[in-house]
DNA sequence: TCAAAAGTGTTGAGCGTACACCCATGC
DNA sequence: GCATGGGTGTACGCTCAACACTTTTGA
């Protein structure tokens, strides 16, 4: 079966730039590509997209069926659309990023992927189409963005202590913070929920996990507050 | 002359949301469709992405055809594919925000446009398709970014008083500010140059001209200075 | 001379930043 | 008891916000 259509229409796929953090680098995650062009070259996870599916549907079922990654927070980064991006044809994409936590999810590659490895952000392989120029502009989003938005949770366990996040803000805006200031401001904000737990299995005095609390962080939003590190 | 797919592919546009400013209000451009589906209606300029051609080019060549509009502040916005957003068939959009001196340019309608027209934002038409989304879409972007990235210098003339520039921000931010603390803040930065120049033709005390120095402020990033207002 | 807007400084409060030590825990 | 990181307070400088009057100009 085939479709015809009166004019030319360029080909549409979502690509998807998957973070996960581990506790001392950005990671993210890239598939070997088992068909052409450019097989067994690292891309990032993405295809086509179907008619009569939204594009966000797409990048999450994408995004499930190379790499098994689901319920992930995934939002919409930019669209590219070069004519000679992909050696094919005129082939224009909607780039997502996402943010998992890495201890939450096992990802195993699937369909169009020979394999789903998690990269360390500073020693990466040359990628497959223009998906370096996507991947540090994901890179780059979501630096300011986390700056402004409290989205650097997506990528904590849901219970965190107060030095995992200091770390992660650390590698992520690639600078140091301090210890005491970090905390005082963060904890003045008002969103984050104290559990009565303890980290486990440390050699030293365990720290205080805390909880991301979404439903204040709203209230708060609505009433004009900013989050800002 | 036809083209034939081995799969369906959904139809790809482009539409451009055209903020304007005059001295009371912030307006966006809008234009009356000749054509079906929503003949007689008003919507965003915009139209097919050619294939090979550039989102980018397809976005400012609609803009051109439809609008007479051309070398404008051009950024893209977002892309929206809900399949049922277009009654002929599924039909991705890449949406564009533009700025532009509202002096500096005259409109006319061309192509599929019956009419090109300013309307004030709390003045609007129902528009077709989802073009209401997009555009609300548009104006909080213009609100937030405005905040964080000298984009408002996009909509004043080249020279402009602070009076204007302050007038600017309170109306997209949609806020008064303290005239003493916005031009102590804004001279403070270093990013604008003070002209020779003044106002003409007013009843008062003509105030002084200044020019946005986009040499200043490129340098001054690259050192790390973040504009905020 | 009047009307209208331009232009200009000071003060107090809150926030960001810099900085060092004691405490709890596991081994 | 020692190594390791957890947890805490203060002082200073800067920025932000609030606030009112004089000057210039054209009509």
């Amino acid at each position: 079966m085939t479709f015809t259509y009166d004019y030319a229409r360029p080909a549409l796929t979502v690509d998807c730039v998957v973070f996960g953090l581990d506790d001392h680098d950005l990671k993210v995650l890239l598939i070997e590509r088992k068909l052409k062009p450019f097989r067994g070259k690292w891309a990032l996870p993405g295809g086509f997209v179907r008619v009569g599916e939204s594009i966000d549907h797409a990048a999450r079922r994408e995004l499930k069926e190379e790499t098994g990654l689901e319920k992930v927070f995934l939002e919409q980064l930019c669209t590219v659309g070069n004519p000679l991006r992909d050696p094919r044809e005129h082939v224009v994409t909607v780039a997502y990023y996402a943010l998992v936590r890495l201890s939450d999810h096992r990802v195993h590659a699937a369909t169009d992927a020979a394999q789903a490895l998690w990269f360390s952000l500073d020693d990466l392989p040359k990628l497959a189409f223009d998906h370096d120029d996507i991947l540090n502009t994901a890179h780059q989003r979501l630096r300011s963005k986390l700056r402004y938005q409290p989205i650097g949770f997506e990528l904590l366990p849901k219970k965190f202590t107060l030095r995992q996040l200091q770390a992660l803000y650390e590698i992520v805006l690639n600078r140091e913070l301090d210890k005491r200031n970090f905390r005082k401001k963060i904890l003045k904000m008002g969103v984050l929920e104290e559990t009565d737990e303890i980290e486990s299995d440390v050699a030293h005095r365990a720290a205080r996990l805390f909880r991301f609390d979404r439903q204040a962080y709203r209230r708060m939003t609505r009433r004009g507050f900013h989050f800002e590190i």
